[in-house]
DNA sequence: GCCAACGTTGGC
DNA sequence: GCCAACGTTGGC
């Protein structure tokens, strides 16, 4: 049964719309440095699942579009890159601590879910997303919320 | 820019 | 194994 994700992106680092030009729609989720988001990725996240694409540090915060779990879990190897920001020298290829998964774009939402609207709806009340000091960058979405979103967007769920 | 909420680190 | 110090996240 699919299952349902958001995840969280900083626009000025990796928006939608640089999603939604590479090639195939398609990248790698690498960097994620949480042992609670690692073992999302490493150990749940299925092909085929649903991601709610957010934007973090932005102005309007909000669920911006959706996209597709298309690879599952594997080691993140920029952590074995010296000169990568994301350089972890606890990570080698025989032990990987870090794992990514790609995703695929499915559609951007033309109008986006602010954090407002879902601070207003009350199939969202429980979202992680609107936790006070909630900082997990990979988060499980229910299915009722994953069709909450997409009933403010004015979309079909997929 | 501020700062609360976390997670991590490292001395003991 | 405790916990203070520190760094980061991310809404406001």
């Amino acid at each position: 049964m699919a299952q349902y994700w958001l995840f969280k992106s900083e626009p000025d680092v990796f928006s939608i719309h640089d999603l939604q030009q590479a090639k195939g729609k398609r990248t790698s989720w690498e960097g994620i440095r949480n042992y609670q988001a690692r073992n999302f990725l490493r150990d749940t996240a299925q092909v085929g699942d649903g991601v709610l694409f957010y934007h973090s540090n932005a102005d309007p915060l909000a669920i911006v579009g959706t996209a597709t779990i298309v690879k599952p879990g594997y080691p993140d190897h920029f952590a074995w890159e010296p000169d990568h920001k994301y350089f972890d020298p606890a990570s080698t290829p025989d032990n990987p601590v870090w794992f990514m998964v790609d995703i695929r774009l499915t559609n951007i939402f033309s109008q986006p879910v602010t954090r407002e609207s879902l601070q207003s709806e009350a199939d969202c009340s429980q979202m992680l997303l609107l936790k006070k000091g909630s900082r997990l960058s990979i988060q499980p979405v229910t299915e009722t919320e994953w069709r909450a979103v997409h009933r403010i967007a004015g979309i079909p769920p997929l």
